[in-house]
DNA sequence: TATGAATGAGGATTCATTCAT
DNA sequence: AATGAATGAATCCTCATTCAT
């Protein structure tokens, strides 16, 4: 079995990233990950070294999983910064979908007590990424004026706080309707009215 | 100093509220918050009798904090849901601006560990507030359809975003323009268009 | 009011034997004294100076107590060893009666961890009376033969029974024919048989 | 070693009961229990939650091994109440003699600040064993008139007595006289005269 | 003289981490 | 490799004692 220790060492992570979002990076004891993972504590120290790094490694696989799915999502070239805007947002909401735990880790305020340099570089790309979109669209005349890490900030909150709002239900059990109605609503948020 | 204990429990709540905005509930001590707050430990629980009850005190003087300064800031008569929301939004910002810390406590995601029912009760009372607002909105054809809650998540969430994202530094270091510019983008989520 | 002071330094040992009584040295806190006493904690410390020194003087002075009860009781003279014991008994009774709390904190075991030397001195001379008594009626034939000390630990831990399985009612609650029933018993234990 | 961790169990248990004999259960730090039992302090709570808990498991300990005892040396018929007396007396003197702390530490007269219900429904099984032997004696003839509470707490008391004067010796360091003076100083105690 | 708010050392308990099996 | 019992530093909280009023 080959690939048994990668397996546990991401079951590990897993679990550590339902606890962490449920009960806080600090309110989760390793304890409670072993169990979750239903092994014994002293496994998870052959993969991670620490809590601390357990913690790094669960934010930066959840942070790179977001990224990932962004990138994938906006893919396919685009002909406007509004059908750029529904490929990102597909992307969030799909990645919200299928790794609920991951995003609402994603969205605690704290993690400055644990992160690691590496960990708050990654951290920095979706704020890139968004900023870049964000320019781009200016630049076309698309998206309104103003501070691009402004309006990151505005349509990021926003998404965050609709997925913070329907917890601990699914992104995926909103009507259609409503996540349309939302995507149109965070949209206008950043489109320039003419 | 007449005032000197009655303010010992203020300090304290201060004390507490700024380090469980910076590090959070769960990892502030209360050796810290005496530190802190400049007293010997055991002075702490003279006034809160234990750290959980330290933690919803402190959550309920900023939320009450907050919902007293969107009463005040909303109770001169408005002619449009616009002029409401410009109300609303010099609320918040006043608020954040005047007490960063407890606005930046206010927007952890976690305080589900510690919180009590009295507390939740209050934190309930800003989004009825909010969504009272969004259906008067509605109402008058101001604001877009769409479920009263959902837009409440989104505008606080993108509120939310803006002072995070700025975080250490205060609302009023924004410029007059960027808080404009992100008053007016919010506005313009909300916002129906005709 | 000139005997204030005396008056407040013998509250406070009421008090204090009441509360060790019930709830141990060990487990009875200075501001409980203080509020027991009707007083602010820091007054005790004008009187007695620790709460070691405060419970040697509340040990002393109900074994103090005792042993004046005892000799008062045993002031008359008397024709036989049976009187005596009944004078003796008399002399318990009343004690346990007028200061319950005083005869159950010397009941307690355990004092060994802040007595002092004088302290146990004074517990000493209980025993030196006893064993008197039972010296010279064993010299006289009417108390059996035996070890002084160990008859009186039988006679006073039977006393000490008595009592403790009618806690927290009152001797006085006793019908005085279970009492003299008990006192034949006891005396029984003691007396020789011919 | 394979009993290890069994015998941690009672190993702690052992440590408890000769420091709270000592010392009382309150003036008794778990850090001084884990040391005793040679161990580190956390791991008196995989095997007992509290230090309350540890104190009932204790009691418990010692008085169900003292009713054990009492048990087995009842466990032969007997033609008398002077000869079940015996049995009794037997089997408080092996109790006390193989087991030390854990009669002293049943004779403390403060338990009632930790014991919880299951401990004090055990603490009246001995009264009611020794109530049960008291009023079979009654009937026979044999034992004294009185209520039976009342002697069993005067023959208990006798025998506790006898066993706190001798303390820290042990109740086999008494001479076989001096221990047969004592029980039969007892049994007059109870025995009906004719 | 009396008070009780303030103090901080000390005690109970938790939990990240180690290591013998 | 995996386990989980054992560890003890770190945390919350208590309470004897002090001292400004």
């Amino acid at each position: 079995m080959p690939q048994a220790s990668a397996d546990l060492a991401s079951r590990l992570l897993d679990s550590a990233l339902s606890l962490f979002a449920e009960r806080t990076y600090e309110g989760t004891q390793m304890p409670a990950v072993a169990h979750h993972a239903q092994v014994g504590v002293g496994s998870i120290y052959r993969y991670y070294a620490s809590k601390e790094i357990l913690g790094n490694a669960a934010f930066r696989h959840a942070k790179g999983g977001l990224l990932a799915g962004l990138t994938a999502a906006t893919a396919q070239p685009t002909t406007s910064s509004r059908e750029e805007f529904a490929q990102i947002w597909q992307g969030f909401t799909r990645f919200a979908g299928a790794h609920p735990a991951a995003f609402a880790f994603l969205e605690h305020q704290q993690h400055d007590t644990f992160l690691d340099t590496e960990s708050r570089a990654l951290a920095a790309e979706i704020d890139t990424f968004a900023a870049d979109f964000i320019e781009r669209g200016q630049r076309a005349g698309e998206i309104r004026e103003g501070d691009a890490p402004v309006l990151v900030a505005l349509a990021l909150g926003a998404f965050g706080g609709l997925l913070k709002s329907i917890r601990p239900q699914l992104v995926t059990d909103l009507s259609p309707q409503a996540l349309a109605g939302a995507e149109s609503a965070v949209w206008d948020l950043l489109h320039r009215k003419t």
